[in-house]
DNA sequence: CTGAAAGCGCTAACAA
DNA sequence: TTGTTAGCGCTTTCAG
């Protein structure tokens, strides 16, 4: 029954961090922040949660939890290519999860989004795709353009020839995987293989593929990237590059406890890698 | 620049609060910690978001989190029949979220589930479903009896028979939505339409009926429940009952605030209902 | 009405 | 070693 208050008084420390996110409940934010709660509660602090959609309310609430001392670190998750990493106290324990910090000098912990996407379009190409498209996120977003890097650098390893027209910009929603191949599908130039950056935009694919007599995946070939919950469950099953979100959440809460703890002094950027989950949408008849 | 920690050690509050959930990544229960955390905040609190599966773990996250007073009111999430409601300290303001408190002297914000049942197997005898069949969740949730008397009820009124063989216990799983259709038909019991009681099962529904070469809404109309990110997605798109979790979570967090302000001396006992989208599914041609 | 002081319940430094 | 005390940074009360 000691009281917390008094002892975060006395010792100048609040054994709570909090977690920014643009918001709670897309599947990959959640999963990292459940991972997070539990390595931060394993060590006897706690997370305060909190949704931040545009820079202004995370600037304010960043405001709010250290200026206050609310809290004794902070764990980031910004998908977006903005400003907020310039947004943090000086000299505040911070680890960024699930996207690089640009500058580089905060520590982070994030997928192998490069490694990732040379591994998926190897996958194609092992299968026998030669015309393999991406539908990527928004440009905007710093994991889009290292998956796209990851695209070229494996299409290029194959000796295959990089096809504009086989570059799609999505918004990860599935919709807009649709669009991507009736839109190639229109303009002649379909595709072999897609590499979605998403599972979510390779569910739009399927269905665009199913609506344009497509068989997958003897005709279309289709890999996704997450590993969400009814991946399994799609028709066909999804080819998917699994990323353990939690385990991302758990290390990140780990390195920033470390760091409060002064056992990591310098900025540790940790890269995690996906794993190749295989099911028919990618499988050889 | 004032020192949150201080304050609350000199005015004995915390302005912070509490939400335990089984996990954070069900989309459900992550909707409600999305709207509770952004209603509290809008007040001024925090919320300090934690799973615990299991009573155990529940128990000992209760001890600590009201026993050493970090926090001046609890969210509890729990769709289990189970004791977790007579682990609350007494006199500490609670309120119950998603379900409700067995017992009924603790304050509780849920989903109309008896109403939101019976209005969807309305829907289904509106368009001339006479074979009605209903998926459940495990029976040990209160909810799942909720929905199956909602059920009931409605055919009792458009005075239809009710056939236990029409009658399945899922999971709320996809596959187990799957299974609940291929056993109704190998037994020779085939509805002309499901109440799916979440739109995952309804999802496996869906796929079962494509396996049997049922036409839907044609031959078999199907409706879920929760309106999930995908649901328009499905193959039909799903018609369900959508449940606003971010309204629940908002209104729970209102009511505990209340509650601490002493603005509510009473416990209450709130109902949310439901939305009945309808989809192709379960749309006449 | 403005300003000084006591006290919230601990920890850590110090004295015995 | 064990016991006592100052002090963490606020709020609130009480005196001026």
């Amino acid at each position: 029954r000691p009281n917390a208050i008094a002892r975060s008084m006395a010792r100048g420390e609040t054994r709570t961090l909090a977690c920014i996110a643009p918001n709670l409940t897309d599947y990959t934010f959640a999963s990292i922040i459940e991972g997070a709660e539990r390595a931060a509660r394993a060590q006897g602090y706690y997370l305060l949660s909190s949704s931040a959609r545009d820079e202004h309310t995370f600037a304010a609430l960043v405001e709010k939890l250290v200026g206050h001392r609310r809290v004794d670190g902070l764990l980031v998750i910004n998908p977006y290519a903005d400003a907020r990493h310039q947004m943090l106290p000086p000299k505040f324990p911070v680890v960024f999860v699930g996207a690089h910090a640009r500058g580089g000098a905060v520590s982070s912990v994030a997928l192998d989004d490069r490694a990732l996407a040379q591994e998926a379009v190897q996958h194609l190409v092992a299968i026998g795709c030669r015309r393999i498209a991406t539908v990527t996120g928004p440009m905007q977003e710093d994991c889009t353009n290292d998956r796209l890097e990851g695209f070229r650098n494996a299409l290029q390893d194959a000796g295959l020839p990089g096809d504009p027209a086989l570059v799609y910009e999505g918004d990860w929603s599935a919709s807009s995987g649709r669009e991507a191949l009736h839109h190639m599908a229109q303009h002649g130039h379909l595709p072999d293989g897609v590499f979605a950056q998403n599972d979510r935009m390779a569910l739009g694919v399927l269905r665009a593929a199913r609506e344009l007599k497509l068989r997958v995946p003897e005709e279309l070939a289709v890999i996704g990237v997450d590993d969400m919950p009814l991946a399994s469950y799609f028709d066909p099953p999804l080819s998917t590059m699994r990323q353990d979100m939690q385990q991302i959440g758990r290390r990140a809460a780990d390195l920033l406890l470390k760091t409060i703890n002064g056992e990591q002094t310098r900025p540790e950027n940790i890269l995690i890698p996906a794993e190749l989950v295989v099911r028919e949408s990618t499988r050889q008849a």
